[in-house]
DNA sequence: GACCAGGTCCTTG
DNA sequence: CAAGGACATGGT
């Protein structure tokens, strides 16, 4: 990672504060933050709160009645968020995966975040970006998530590295904070809806910086 | 009808 | 290791 990466990301970062400054994200206990985390694989966050709704009718947004449930209850109650079956599997690997190993998700607490995250990634259906979610969104610690956006949004700004290193960048210019790792990851996200849809964010955000 | 969404896994070259 | 396909529904 290079300085200029560094100081391109800085002003990004304080271009985007002013223009959102406090804006609500993922809301949601522990565990319904964890299950959001897998719903909004490659999909809209409308259609998963709409999902996670359903789940809290039929008494399944937890990740003991996810343990223990049929497959196909789960499967219906989130297919409005498409990949339904894989995601049940994801989720139910999921909940074994707390479950087992650390009975409930305050258990986890007394584990390392980087020791969490290994683990997490070797769980199936559960990749960087998930496990991060998790990490940062569900558990407060911090753990940057780099999404796609991001990674476009940063490319056309002209800081080209590739999402292990970008994860690096972020986490050496942000302020040791939970708070702000998740404010940060919700400004790209608000920014790429306003402006990445025609494929013009790089050219907004170089031209914001001036 | 085409294209994309707050990814991940598996298979190929 | 990069690239491409599968997974699937819903909105524009």
């Amino acid at each position: 990672m290079s300085l200029s990466s560094e100081k391109l990301l800085e002003e990004i970062i304080s271009f985007l504060d002013t223009q959102y400054g406090e804006i609500p994200w993922w809301p949601g206990s522990t565990e319904e933050v964890m299950i959001g985390a897998v719903l909004t694989q490659q999909t809209r966050w409308t259609n998963v709160e709409i999902a996670l709704g359903r789940m809290n009718e039929c008494g399944l947004c937890s990740l003991a009645a996810i343990y223990r449930s049929a497959g196909s209850d789960i499967e219906s109650a989130i297919r409005c968020t498409g990949f339904y079956r894989v995601k049940t599997k994801r989720l139910k690997s999921l909940a074994s995966f707390v479950i087992d190993n650390y009975c409930d998700v305050d258990s986890m607490q007394a584990v390392t975040t980087s020791i969490l995250r290994k683990e997490l990634l070797c769980v199936n259906g559960i990749g960087a970006e998930t496990a991060d979610s998790i990490l940062c969104y569900a558990l407060n610690r911090r753990s940057y998530v780099i999404d796609a956006y991001t990674e476009r949004i940063c490319g056309c700004a002209g800081i080209t590295e590739k999402k292990g290193l970008l994860k690096s960048l972020f986490e050496s210019v942000l302020p040791e904070d939970n708070q702000a790792y998740r404010l940060c990851h919700a400004w790209f996200v608000e920014y790429a809806k306003e402006y990445c849809g025609n494929r013009r964010c790089g050219e907004c955000m170089i031209k914001n910086l001036k």
